[in-house]
RNA sequence: GGGCGAUUGGCUCAGUCGGUUAGAGCGCGCGGUUCACAUCCGCGAGGUCGCUGGUUCGAAUCCAGCAUCGCCCACCA
């Protein structure tokens, strides 16, 4: 197989429009993303690197947060590729029961239709059409970005395969008595029919009213209520007075001692109830005596079941009053909840109501305000998974990055509710049990249900299936391991579990990350995952979430074609750290688009500048060793010095550092100096064609690893351009498939030099535009250079000539004879040990120095540095107690210092 | 009420296992048709690193307290 550079010219202008999309086709072509697929290069028996990511809702769009999920997985999935590792990530979507519905309830609402008039059956249907329709678009959208999954192995949590892990699973923990069923206060949603977890109620403040309310105390001896002996109540809900069952006071409160123990009438209902005494109730709240509700409030509910106190439901699903035996029966909560007021007040039994500042929960989807209600459902014991799931963390088994979120995880996994997994809704996987008319339920992993009831052995056919699905989040919670195989046990479940990163925001480290802990160490006995990457949320220019409403979403599809995936890819990773959310602005996108420009613009320098010496097909090269000057042997020292910076920010999750890393490397090293400093050799006609040819493929070099190392981060345009330059003898046809950079060794000593010649470059500029001079003026310049940059300063003094507009450049051996031949008149330059003048005025009249100016602040700046220098050397406890290395540095620092000022007082004509 | 995060030049942000003179992009000022790039090049101005105190030879970095903003958790009806 021949492997040569294509040879054909880049267009001139960096439009990723043009080339994204063919080199995602050529990616597929070549099979390269499944780590089994036929033009994989890893090693097969390296440890396979595994990423899990939340698979996206396949109601929505993708937003930003998905953009950065997918940049950062495929960040990550790349570069274990280009280490030879086999990956896998895995792709796919969630069927997200509660979103869907609601998305399609609301599409029905416009054609006259409801979820109840098409019925179970018709309405399932319309939900296939809706997101087979649906899906495409979600995964067009991963595959815009660049992110390169395994589409052979994608996986839908509505696909039979997750339905299998869903009742297997369920049945088993059913068995080992995790999952049980029983009647509890849950999460009611209104708006739609369905309870909801804990997490998705959204606590709202918001501004109610306080309404305290006088119930009147019942004379043992009459039976009957008294008119004058009354206790009131706060309440911010008066329709739940209908469903009192007692009143609560704080036992140590003394203003309600003698009432504890009493019985008080409820009005409208007139039920009596009991005074009692609760810890839980807060003396200074309200009138210090607290209603209670128990089938209606989660406090009140604990309470009620700590004194066996009667629960009565007063709300229907719809948060209508029901089943009172009252006129309210059958209103809306809040309509009866203002008659209720306005009846009170007729009473006199309102004793005033003000303006209340309070949390309302409101449902995460519809945003109705939940409304706690007793509901015969399922339930997993979570504590037991919680458990197990903490020690994973503890032990470090499982770890989380950032380490902060250890805390966050810690303090909710501690204090975990069972978790309340029905949902009464259609759209999701069905619950597995069945239950026969005399009561008994029967759980089966079984589609078709079991035989027979488990306790009675009644037929399946007498048998009724539970209406209800579960909760989005269980099968979300089987996710790394179903999507290999489970339950079977398949090669892909052994190869690829556990996964090596879980990456996702952290807003959903407890819908989905604690679930998958949970149930992957139940069922899998080990961890789903063995780092947990945390990401922040994408925010407006404003720092506001980024909401449909608010009419401040970026499409990520938009600033793809705009800018493209490469660009976009950059801007959301670029200056960003785990855990920290950030603000997106369409200025980080033109500065990634900036630099992939720069990119590509030195890639086509690089192909242009080839010696006519090197055939235009020519097999790779290494740069002959002994043909290397400073310029290239500084370009791969800086080179070796970015893999191993790149490698470092890596290892540590800095992706956010990787991107300024190579940033700061191809534009301000590379760009700046490396290709001008090589400009330059390679323009030299006298150098011999070897010595160029080593320059041209020392650019290559450098070219081909920084090109490595950025493709995880802009995969596209790293690999066109890899294509237009010649491969190695080993290398694959593609970089995605390319071998990941190692590091070199690098000179120091020969970095120092260059950049002693770089800053005397600096500064000669700096003295030029300081003065005036003509742009493009070249000016005589004369440098004194010191024996030890004698060979680095000779070898560089052509690229000095042209980058200083230098001409002629001649040189001295000392200060003194600098002096002596270019005399006073021209701008002095002081850089380092390196001392230069600028002839200005070949013949000028000798008045002030039209450097003085800047001479006098750079003197300003030494003497106060030196001076911070020799106070430092100067205190004994420095010296005695700073590790040597500092101390030495200091001293270098002085000497240094102490050179510099000397040379700029001399040149002020100062002693 | 508990917890977490942020606070660095006009803006957006890096930088903390303490150590030379705190960085970048944008913006700003001056100047540029240098044959890769005006999506560019060169030069420059601009920061007592939120405040107070402490630890230390040395603090943007560690500790304590405070302030402002944001987020998470929490059964004050």
């Amino acid at each position: 197989m021949t492997r040569t550079t294509s040879g054909a010219a880049l267009p001139k202008s960096y439009r990723p429009a043009d080339f994204e999309g063919e080199i995602y086709e050529r990616w597929l072509a070549a099979d390269v993303f499944a780590p089994d697929g036929g033009g994989s290069t890893a090693d097969p028996d390296a440890t396979p690197f595994v990423i899990i990511q939340p698979p996206p809702n396949i109601t929505g769009a993708l937003h930003l947060g998905h953009a950065l999920t997918s940049a950062l997985e495929d960040l990550m999935i790349r570069h274990a590729r280009m280490e030879g590792r086999p990956t896998l990530w895995l792709p796919g979507l969630d069927h997200a029961s509660i979103a869907a519905q609601y998305v399609l309830d609301r599409r029905l609402a416009g054609e006259g239709e409801t979820r109840e008039s098409l019925g179970r059956e018709r309405y399932l249907e319309r939900m296939w059409a809706f997101i087979n329709a649906t899906r495409e678009v979600m995964l067009g959208q991963q595959r815009r970005i660049g992110a390169s999954l395994d589409w052979s192995r994608l996986r839908f949590t509505m696909g039979d395969q997750t339905a299998r892990a869903v009742r297997e699973s369920f049945s088993r923990l059913y068995r080992e008595g995790l999952a049980y069923r029983t009647e509890a206060l849950v999460n009611w949603c209104p708006g739609c029919r369905t309870s909801v977890s804990d997490l998705e109620v959204i606590p709202t403040a918001e501004t109610g009213t306080l309404w305290v309310v006088r119930y009147h105390v019942v004379d043992p001896a009459t039976g009957a209520p008294s008119p004058t002996e009354t206790v009131a109540v706060a309440t911010t809900r008066p329709e739940t007075i209908l469903g009192d069952t007692a009143v609560a006071v704080h036992p140590d409160d003394e203003r309600y001692r003698a009432l504890v123990g009493a019985t008080v009438r409820i009005p409208f209902v007139e039920r009596e109830v009991p005074v009692l005494a609760d810890d839980a109730v807060d003396p200074a709240f309200g009138t210090g005596a607290v209603k209670i509700t128990p089938a209606h409030d989660h406090t009140d509910y604990e309470t009620g079941r700590r004194h066996g106190l009667p629960m009565v439901t007063v709300l229907d699903d719809e948060a209508r009053v029901s089943g009172t035996g009252t006129p309210y029966d059958g209103l809306d909560r809040y309509e009866a909840r203002a008659r209720i007021v306005a009846d009170l007040e007729a009473r006199g039994d309102l004793v005033e109501s003000r303006p209340h500042d309070m949390l309302i929960g409101r449902c995460q989807r519809s945003n109705d305000v939940v409304e706690p209600r007793l509901k015969t459902q399922w339930f997993i014991r979570t504590g037991p998974l919680a458990e197990a799931a903490l020690t994973a963390t503890r032990s470090g088994r499982t770890r989380i990055v950032p380490r902060r979120f250890e805390k966050v995880w810690e303090s909710w996994m501690t204090s975990i509710h069972d978790w309340n997994v029905s949902r009464q809704l259609w759209w999701g996987h069905r619950i597995p049990a069945w239950y026969c008319p005399d009561g008994h339920a029967t759980v089966s992993p079984e589609e078709a249900g079991p035989a027979a009831c488990e306790a009675c052995g009644r037929p399946v056919a007498e048998l009724t299936q539970d209406p209800d699905i579960f909760d989005t989040w269980y099968s979300s919670g089987l996710w790394p391991f179903a999507t290999l195989g489970w339950p079977d046990d398949t090669p892909d479940l052994r190869r690829y579990y556990p996964g090596s990163v879980m990456e996702t925001g952290y807003d959903i480290i407890f819908f989905w990350v604690a679930r998958m802990m949970m149930l992957g160490i139940h069922f899998m006995g080990d961890v789903p995952f063995e780092t947990v990457y945390l990401h922040g949320l994408v925010k407006d220019p404003f720092g506001a979430r980024m909401s449909k409403t608010k009419g401040n979403v970026v499409d990520p599809l938009e600033a793809i074609s705009t800018s493209g995936a490469d660009s976009l890819r950059f801007a959301l990773i670029n200056g960003t750290s785990p855990g920290n959310d950030q603000k997106f602005r369409d200025e980080k996108l033109h500065e990634a688009r900036n630099f992939a420009n720069k990119l590509w613009n030195a890639a086509r320098f690089v192909a242009g500048a080839r010696p006519s010496t090197i055939p235009e097909a020519a097999a790779r090269q290494s740069p002959d060793p002994a043909r290397l000057g400073p310029t290239e042997r500084w370009i791969a020292s800086r080179t070796a010095a970015t893999v191993r910076a790149v490698d470092r920010a890596l290892a540590e999750f800095g992706f956010g550092e990787v991107t300024r890393i190579l940033y700061d490397a191809i534009w301000s090293e590379y760009c700046d100096w490396g290709l001008e400093l090589a400009k330059v050799r390679l323009a030299d006609e006298t150098l011999e064609p070897e010595v160029r040819e080593a320059t041209w493929w020392t650019l290559v070099e450098a070219l081909d690893t920084y090109l490595r190392l950025l493709h995880p981060v802009m995969p596209f345009v790293t690999e066109a351009l890899w294509a237009t330059i010649p491969h190695r003898e080993d290398d694959p046809d593609l970089l995605i498939v390319a071998r990941w950079p190692q590091p070199a060794g690098r000179d120091p000593g020969l970095e120092l030099e260059v950049g002693a010649i770089v800053e005397l470059v600096r500064g000669i500029r700096n003295a030029r535009a300081e003065a005036r001079v003509e742009p493009a003026a070249r000016l005589p310049v004369d440098v004194a250079v010191p024996a030890r940059l004698a060979a680095t300063f000779g070898a560089l003094a052509p690229a000095v000539e042209r980058l200083a507009r230098a001409r002629p450049l001649r040189t001295h051996p000392t200060a003194a004879t600098l002096h002596d031949r270019a005399g006073s008149d021209g701008l002095a330059v002081i850089a380092g040990d390196l001392e230069a003048v600028v002839a200005v005025a070949p013949s000028g009249e000798r008045t002030a120095r039209p450097d003085s100016a800047r001479l006098e602040k750079e003197l300003a700046e030494a003497e106060r540095f030196l001076a911070a220098a020799r106070s430092r050397l100067a205190d004994e406890a420095f010296t005695s107690k700073a590790p040597r290395a500092v101390v030495e540095g200091a001293r270098t620092r002085e000497v240094e210092l102490a050179a510099t000022v000397a040379r700029l007082r001399d040149r002020l004509g100062r002693a």
